[in-house]
DNA sequence: GCGACAG
DNA sequence: ATCTTGTCGC
């Protein structure tokens, strides 16, 4: 039975726009839609990258908390440049890298990963945190403060 | 053709 | 993302 364990995505670097468009309409069929996930994940891992004053440096972090006390098990960071340029729906190229080495800088493995951006709202149904997820083969949250993609209505009264 | 466009 | 004053809406 196929799944994300069994076949880790290798991370790719793209070399220009046209490929990592290609990249993405590739993996894009592999993201586990609908795998129960873990019922109750022990731990949960959040992520975001902070840039410097010239956008020519970057730091990725990582906390991961103990996710019945909340506290603070394991952390890492990794400094480093945005590895693409920021591309309305390739954004995933540009943070990736620098996450995914703070990830290896982790002594423990997270259960769960909230990342910033997108996951299934992307242009592709590819965002940051299908990508992620695929990589790392693990469960991935994508939170986005902004919209990239669609329209929507707010619930209704009641 | 013009505007919009995760972080 | 990051730099920033005043301003609009609830």
């Amino acid at each position: 039975m196929p799944s994300p364990q069994d076949s880790p995505v290798p991370y790719v670097p793209p070399a220009d726009v046209a490929e990592a468009r290609r990249v993405q309409e590739e993996l894009r069929s592999r993201v586990d839609l609908v795998g129960p996930g873990p019922a109750a994940p022990a731990t949960v891992a959040g992520l975001d990258v902070a840039y410097g004053q010239d956008g020519d440096l970057l730091a990725a972090a990582v906390t991961v908390l103990d996710a019945a006390t909340l506290d603070v098990v394991d952390e890492a960071v990794c400094v480093g440049r945005p590895a693409f340029p920021y591309v309305p729906g390739l954004f995933a190229f540009r943070e990736m890298p620098a996450l995914l080495a703070a990830l290896d800088r982790l002594t423990t493995r997270p259960e769960l990963l909230v990342c910033d951006g997108h996951g299934l709202a992307h242009p592709r149904r590819f965002g940051l945190a299908c990508h992620l997820g695929l990589v790392t083969g693990l469960p991935t949250i994508g939170v986005g403060k902004t919209p990239l993609v669609g329209t929507w209505t707010g619930p209704g009264p009641g």
